[in-house]
DNA sequence: CCAGATATGTCAACATGACTGTCCCAAATG
DNA sequence: CATTTGGGACAGTCATGTTGACATATCTGG
């Protein structure tokens, strides 16, 4: 590698190199592509335990990011599921009518607006979506516990901090 | 939702709830779907920028992967990094062939195994992958420089918790 | 030294999940 | 009533993964 080991980087808080805090700070290239592989291993394991599921039943990950929104947000309508996964009406339109067909998902008129179609698990879909979210839990647990709570809100903390600040306000609202 | 908000769990550090260290911990389901969400959010927000570059040139994410991890461990072998990338000979071929046609990577017959091709970048292509390479340094920085350094560790701590045990080796050894 | 294992390459066929573009309908909105 | 919006449907394409089968060069153990 030709890249250098020191990076300049503009206004970024203390790091582990001894500078004074309110220097400009200097990030060394190692410390960040451990962040960016361990991003990427890391989400990799994560989801193994469920691909493994869903390969078995012969879905998706597209399948389980719906199924996994869906659970979340009951009731949720199409353009937000949309708006959350970040694909097109098309290709979420096959996705949704294999759930469909399938019986895990069903959708409802919406109230206020009757264009909506507003989409929930049906039980079986709930039961399936709860068993792959327990393969998740497991790996996400784990990784809790390995690490403990104290590190769990650094882990929050940067990804937050991953997110473009204009995107965030959707994640939090996940959180109800 | 009917998934129960408080999941047992038999072995794991102190959470935010008031338990005693030592008893069994229990973590809520929320913190664990907001990790699964920050991870997806985050991963994705991360790699937004180089996708956009590696569009333009006509490339894809398996090309960007097959480009860092030769620049990461230059000389490295076929094999490893179908190990790294956990996908088969065909599919790497595929790509390999691709950034060999557009001069961005060449290889050279092993020393110590004439059998082994040993991959490195060409001038072009370590440059592209420094292109590359900046976008998701870009991104990772402000992630660091946000969270501060202090949540660094507990984001690297519960990536690797995320590994499964026997996979830890080889992340580490990307770190030289 | 030879038989078998190993590292790599290659051809062919296929599945998934994204994309674009276009057209349509029903309902809301002004 | 005209326009916009939410959603569905059809057609074609592309990127990236998969299996399976076979070839070739090289290493390694008996």
């Amino acid at each position: 590698m030709t890249v250098p080991n020191v990076i300049p980087n503009g206004s970024l808080a203390a790091s582990q190199l001894r500078v004074t805090p309110a220097s400009p700070l200097f990030l060394r290239e190692d410390e960040i592509r451990r962040g960016i592989e361990l991003l990427y291993f890391g989400y990799t394991a994560m989801i193994r335990g469920a691909d493994a599921i869903l390969d078995a039943q012969g879905l998706g990950r597209a399948h389980h990011r719906a199924l996994y929104f869906i659970a979340r947000r009951s009731g949720l309508s199409v353009g937000e599921l949309i708006g959350l996964l970040g694909i097109t009406k098309q290709s979420l339109g096959r996705v949704l009518s294999e759930l469909q067909a399938r019986g895990l998902v069903e959708q409802m008129v919406g109230t206020a607006d009757r264009r909506q179609r507003l989409l929930r698990l049906t039980t079986t879909g709930a039961a399936m979506e709860a068993r792959l979210f327990a393969e998740l839990e497991r790996s996400m647990a784990r990784g809790y516990a390995e690490a403990g709570q104290q590190a769990v809100s650094g882990f929050w903390a940067v990804l937050m901090g991953l997110v473009p600040p204009d995107d965030r306000a959707r994640v939090e609202a996940l959180q109800d």
